[in-house]
DNA sequence: TTGTTTACTTGACCACCTCAAGTATCGGGG
DNA sequence: CCCCGATACTTGAGGTGGTCAAGTAAACAA
């Protein structure tokens, strides 16, 4: 073993380090996403708009029901922030578009959370690519397991 | 440079890459929790009980109103997962105690979890340390942060 | 004792989520 | 062509998670 690391890590611990992380990380977002009058589901919403999207595809994405998606447009469009457009192909199908302002209030949240985010700034390059080396190969297997 | 790393990961890079495996994480965590009749909160709620805690700590690692607990308490003891007992010490508090059957079900769930959780596996003892040491730095600066 | 603070509950209200059912459209056989 | 099954979306009912404001009870401090 090298002796510049910890003994040995059980895999628990890793789990909850990963638990720890990803919750903190979570919460700034939704914190970014409130303080610009967003919950963080509308901001997740508005942040997998790029472009076009149908109302079933970013159901999929959500991993949830259509129906639920309904609503959570119905919000967004309220506020001017995403526009339902009839698809030219299929006129079943209703592409959600995100408007400027929509655009522009996301575009805040996420320059909101990379600037809170100094902790990943303590990392030198030799880190940053280790860790990211090693994420890369844990994120595959993190997927639907059965 | 050290030629084994990739090129140069970006903080947004980085920022992505541990949204995506917190996602995951997380999804995996309600899937588990949903297997044994739990909401993700239910489960999150149990799994902090090691031993008796009041009401107002259990907001307190929730980072939510203390009104919002008495619910989820209230939903966990209908199904006897859980028991409120007055605190001997002070009679404003109640000290939450999971019971056998809810330290069961949390048992399970953790178990299925390290189940499903065979990433890990796929990392030797030398990047499981060197995993835990880089996450281990990223941790403290993720809290509050303003 | 009187007043302040703390712990918990209740009720109102909203967001999110699912399921079941309904409407409209698409697409493939007869 | 018409019918029929699949698909996209909406609606409504019902439950959970979350907030805030107000109320009760107990602890505590002056």
């Amino acid at each position: 073993m090298t002796a510049t690391t910890s003994p040995a890590p059980t895999k628990l611990q890793l789990m909850e380090l990963l638990a720890a992380i990803g919750t903190a990380q979570w919460r700034d977002f939704a914190a970014a996403a409130a303080h610009h009058g967003l919950t963080s589901t509308q901001a997740k919403v508005l942040a997998q708009l790029d472009g076009p999207l149908p109302m079933r595809a970013l159901a999929t994405l959500l991993v949830c029901d259509a129906s639920n998606v309904t609503g959570i447009i119905d919000r967004l469009e309220a506020r001017a922030l995403v526009r339902r457009e009839p698809d030219p192909s299929d006129r079943r199908v209703k592409n959600v578009v995100a408007t400027d302002e929509g655009r522009d209030v996301i575009r805040r949240v996420r320059e909101e959370m990379q600037a809170t985010r100094g902790a990943l700034d303590t990392l030198d390059a030799d880190e940053s690519a280790t860790l990211h080396t090693l994420l890369a190969r844990l994120r595959p297997g993190m997927e639907k397991s059965a």
